[in-house]
DNA sequence: TGTACATCAGTGAACGCGCGTTCACTGATGTAC
DNA sequence: TGTACATCAGTGAACGCGCGTTCACTGATGTAC
């Protein structure tokens, strides 16, 4: 039967949020729409009355892990001073629970293979959330503009990368990335 | 009809070969068992005559990808000094051609995500890849065994993540992200 | 070295399965008067 | 404010399609004697 509006806006929210998750934890291609909508509690054909394709969904799924990621970060930024920031991001970006905590961490770390293989409006998507990362880092930093951003897109490049290598290789392989990572990023 | 011995390895050779660039190009869901016998030139169901699965071939193509960078990667610093080292890995690593040669380029880049979701073994091939690249651009700079392999690792993982970020983005962020990890590599 | 035959590389069609998307249907919601 | 009806959120089955894998078959290769 019909829904009402309200009640229509909080599945459009339960099936972006189980699919910002599943994209992140399964990869694109490995999360069906069935298994968002199962996850989201609602059946399968009910998805098209909130977007037209799959690669809709994917757009604003990411765009909520993205705005997700963005908060948490400025949140963690917020009382750090200049010389801190880069060592705490670190060590927060870094912990054994943003390892483990795929589906519910950096959509960067977690979806750029994929993204980098899908249409231009996705990686439109991916860039601007990237670059706002990068921004939000060097907004915690000090220096001109452009040499605070330098070193800020330095330090996500290289926690990005050992993220990405550590979750994808055996446990010593991991800790040998993750440990020197840890130590450059705080020299940047 | 019946091949020969060297028939066979002739035509084992080309399905690693080009299961070895789909894999990096398309990613692993994205590239079938079909895709990787219609670019070697050979029918669909003669694929298991060599590998019992898809995961195997995975295993097998992935070892070839990165005994090929580590072959190119040996070659490339074979006459340079210690300073110069990190310049010229990420010179290489990140020129535009690497960018645009997802096929033929590094596995880490391509891969990190696909392998994250997979199985141990394929893991382990990866780990073990991943290290021996750290390994090969520590060799070539100077320091404690301990201390080389700390910056060799810190310079991989910001370069593999400019890489991947850059893939992944709009063409602003992507040479934002490059540029900053080009001069950011020399440094460390 | 020659012969008889078992082996097996490669072919091409078929298998069951899960995918993204469509559809007819139900009945509560929202709107026009 | 009340009523009649059009709208549409959600259901669940069905669609065509491509996937990984299996299979019967062909005939050249490799081996046993």
């Amino acid at each position: 039967m019909r829904q009402s509006r309200e009640a229509k806006a909080v599945t459009h929210d339960a099936i972006v949020a189980e699919a910002s998750r599943l994209f992140r934890a399964r990869g694109i291609e490995g999360t069906s729409v069935g298994d968002v909508m199962r996850a989201a509690k609602r059946t399968h054909g009910g998805f098209y009355r909130h977007f037209d394709t799959k690669e809709a969904l994917l757009g604003t799924a990411l765009e909520q892990a993205f705005a997700d990621m963005l908060t948490t970060m400025r949140a963690g930024f917020a009382t750090v001073d200049h010389v801190d920031a880069l060592k705490r991001f670190a060590r927060y970006y870094l912990s054994p629970e943003q390892v483990a905590n795929v589906g519910g961490g950096c959509p960067v770390a977690a979806l750029s293979g994929d993204v980098s293989r899908g249409s231009e409006p996705i990686r439109d998507v991916f860039g601007s959330g990237a670059r706002q990362m990068i921004e939000t880092i060097a907004k915690a930093l000090d220096g001109t503009p452009a040499e605070r951003r330098r070193r800020a897109a330095q330090a996500f490049a290289m926690a990005a990368g050992a993220l990405m290598i550590a979750r994808a290789s055996d446990a010593k392989t991991a800790e040998l990335v993750l440990s020197a990572a840890r130590s450059g990023i705080e020299t940047i």
